[in-house]
DNA sequence: ACATTGTACAACTAATTGGTTGTATGTTGG
DNA sequence: CCAACATACAACCAATTAGTTGTACAATGT
């Protein structure tokens, strides 16, 4: 369970920790664009960004359906926004550190009176 | 500059795409912990810790202040944030999608008038 | 003074990554 | 039917990663 969300997280940030997936990101999260259309934006090999598409599709990060012989990829905001989730958890745990320093603030002031 | 911006979401992204180091992030933003005391949590070497701390630390996700012999790490919550923005960015880009569909909608029902 | 503790770093290894080229397969237009 | 196009995937390579052990060194406590 955990364990499967760790794995997750693991797949989701290291699809985001490549400037070209991103940039496939942005693209898709644009609009649908299959892999070529995608391949013809870059200078690295079809192949190459084939593979980088695969990725951020392991990642749940885009979806692809298939159009004649084009493979459309689409963003899938969703998976973004479980990305921001994570984020959101770290700056709480942040927040309860403050929480408790206040507190002790709280309590010194307590101890001048 | 942008360049920059890249070589800076690389790290930050790939920093996070590990679970020990998103752990060591979820308690050093509770609260300053020393690399020993983190190691200590871990299964693995002091080395490995120390070096996944470095890691967070070149991603400028955490910093250190020495205190003795010690070297006591403290998340920085910014650094977290500014992942969520690039986040935000991303779905900013979707937003402009579901618009431009919206845009065609209202377009076609124009033509069906 | 010196044994202990906390940290850093180098050298090594196995696994993974990001790229390549080449090949196979499915889809389409003429 | 068949040439061209879109995709997938395997095999390979260089670089990086995540781990290990070992060594060095500074700060502390008795």
């Amino acid at each position: 369970m955990t364990e499967e969300d760790e794995d997750r997280a693991d797949a989701l940030f290291h699809a985001l920790a490549d400037r070209t997936r991103r940039d496939i990101m942005r693209r898709v999260l644009a609009g649908e664009h299959s892999v070529s259309t995608l391949a013809a934006r870059y200078e690295m090999s079809f192949a190459a960004v084939q593979k980088h598409v695969a990725v951020l599709e392991r990642a749940g990060l885009l979806t692809k359906r298939r159009s004649g012989r084009e493979q459309l990829a689409s963003g899938d905001v969703e998976a973004v926004r479980s990305v921001a989730g994570m984020l959101t958890e770290l700056e709480q745990v942040w927040r309860g550190r403050i929480a408790r320093v206040d507190e002790l603030i709280a309590s010194d002031t307590d101890e001048e009176d």
